[in-house]
DNA sequence: CCGAGGCATGTTTACGTAAACATGCCTTGT
DNA sequence: ACAAGGCATGTTTACGTAAACATGCCTCGG
């Protein structure tokens, strides 16, 4: 910066100040020290400038080793929302979903370059976690339902679930079958209890869940048990690769869809749409989470202790081809 | 750090020599200022010590929106590998491949706190951007056929795709079908070549290639072509989705697989092993990737001009049970 | 018994930046 | 015409750390 200066012929406060961006200096000597900076390609140290300022414009993101497509999608979001505010992201991977790995993560996190942490991960290793988060730093949590105790970004699984279940029924099926996701997920159990409360409202007893791990292949083994049972005219699976093993399942065993049982999904993978049929499904905008997500921790770094509590983003249902009125309707 | 030294009554200096596993400290002084840091909750701040240091222990990977599942795979391991050295990993979204966005990210590089950086993106790009790199920091590019100007790591596409191709004609089949991907992906394109390649070596003219776009529905569109030709009993997908399309429209228009039809496709998805039938296919090491490709600019770091060159991630074929010897054999 | 040398620890300093305060010039109103 | 005030720019200082150098004690060999 001192040779800046001095090439341009100016004290090094001035080069800082044209470096920010500053108003009141003069159109000339702001073009002086650009033509100085470029001349000698001059890059403001970050480390110095994030000790001065006492911010790092980064932010930290901790989640499991990008595994589920939910999460990666969230995380780009995440990343172009934050880029967009000048913020840079870095990953804090947690390599297994163990107890000791998430403290390990988190001590980290005390001595790492950011000035706010999101985490996607589900509650109870948040809850189980020993190490406590830096105090004063800002922090996010999608999907979750700690929204008693952190600020909460989720999609609106609840009433993606509801949407999904009442778009059958207003076709007039009789009642709905559920291919649930794994039980220590709570993304699958939300969409469950959900699915369980609608058919409640609508004054009918659930039949019983068919459970799955979120996999094609479970759905398949989940589509064969179904498609024994005559009555079951409309399932809705907890998300679309079940849905697509179900499909399979259901197919090879001559149920035809949409004619014989309609179906429907969650998520919206792009492949959805070249299901065969065409998937229905509950459109989950990640974009938004993530959006939200960096939302939250500026707004946390602005205001001093931000309250607990939940954002929802909301759902779209997708209506293609896997759906109809059922048989004799 | 002066709180922690006063507290544990000795001098900033053996604070940080502690903080920093400096040996020659007194087992009984170190335990002492071990405990003031818990006492007062001390953590390091990581900007003064970039500052002091001159590095950030950080990297910097460069990617489109987290695009492609090789890419997010890669991204993972990069992230695992780093942090195993000690490093982070920070995120550098590029919204979109066109010139300025890239050329955008490169130069934010330049006032970002990395030490090094990898770039996850296929050359054309690279080559058109006009914003250099920051000089002096090690660069390595994966997913690129740069070598000649880069570090380079990739998978070894023309070796894996020599290995599906050799696998199917050593089962008997009389000659190889190629469902390629799209025209601007470098991997698709090296694949293509070696499948070419591998048929010409063994006195083969390589029938017409089908080209897709990595999607199953492009994948179901070829197949439908493909499964017209009684003479196609082997085909050799560039991708694994690509495969599943394939997979679908063969058995719809009732070819069956392995049968009268063999298939083989290249990533080794998860789901691949779901398929039906169950896929034989190329696994990818995408954790060899991203640990070389820290190693390689952990390197760079200590040489000071590292050379350009090429290192190939072998592949390995898995063999599942959509493979077996052509009709009447 | 004394000096050399090693070892644990303390002191000084610089890393590059930006906030806070200081300076001096120029405009403006009476 | 002159004081007041604004505005562009300069000077000083501190951010938290770790390298380099300094100090003092203790051990060990002749």
């Amino acid at each position: 910066m001192g040779d800046v200066a001095r090439l341009a012929g100016v004290s090094a406060q001035t080069v800082s100040r044209v470096s920010n961006g500053f108003a009141g200096v003069t159109e000339e000597t702001r073009r002086q020290v650009l033509d100085a900076m470029r001349e000698l390609d001059y890059r403001p140290n970050s480390a110095a400038r994030a000790l001065r300022r006492g911010e790092f414009r980064t932010l930290g993101v901790i989640t499991f080793s990008l595994s589920t497509l939910g999460n990666i999608r969230t995380l780009d979001a995440i990343a172009t929302s934050a880029a967009r505010e000048g913020y840079a992201v870095t990953l804090l991977p947690v390599a297994v979903p163990t107890q000791d790995e998430v403290n390990g993560a988190f001590s980290r996190l005390g001595e790492l370059a950011v000035d706010a942490v999101i985490v996607i991960m589900e509650t109870h290793l948040l809850d189980a976690a020993t190490v406590s988060l830096p105090p004063g730093i800002p922090v996010v949590v999608a999907d979750s339902d700690a929204g008693d105790r952190y600020t909460v970004v989720d999609t609106d699984q609840a009433g993606g679930a509801r949407d999904a279940v009442r778009h059958l029924l207003d076709l007039g099926h009789p009642t709905v079958w559920h291919l649930a996701g794994p039980e220590d997920s709570f993304a699958a159990q939300r969409r469950a209890n959900a699915w369980r409360a609608t058919l409640a409202e609508a004054g009918l007893v659930p039949p019983p869940p068919v459970r799955g791990d979120w996999s094609a292949e479970s759905g398949y083994r989940a589509g064969l048990l179904l498609a024994e049972r005559p009555d079951c005219t409309a399932v809705f699976a907890a998300n679309d690769q079940m849905a697509l093993g179900l499909l399979r399942a259901l197919h090879e065993r001559g149920r035809t869809v949409p004619d014989e049982v309609s179906v429907v999904g969650f998520d919206d993978i792009p492949e959805s749409a070249s299901f065969l049929p065409p998937l229905t499904t509950i459109h989950q905008d990640f974009a938004e989470v993530g959006r939200l997500c960096v939302e939250g921790v500026l707004a946390g770094m602005r205001r001093p202790t931000p309250e607990p509590g939940t954002t929802l983003v909301p759902t779209r249902l997708v209506s293609r081809r896997s759906t109809a009125p059922p048989p004799g309707r």
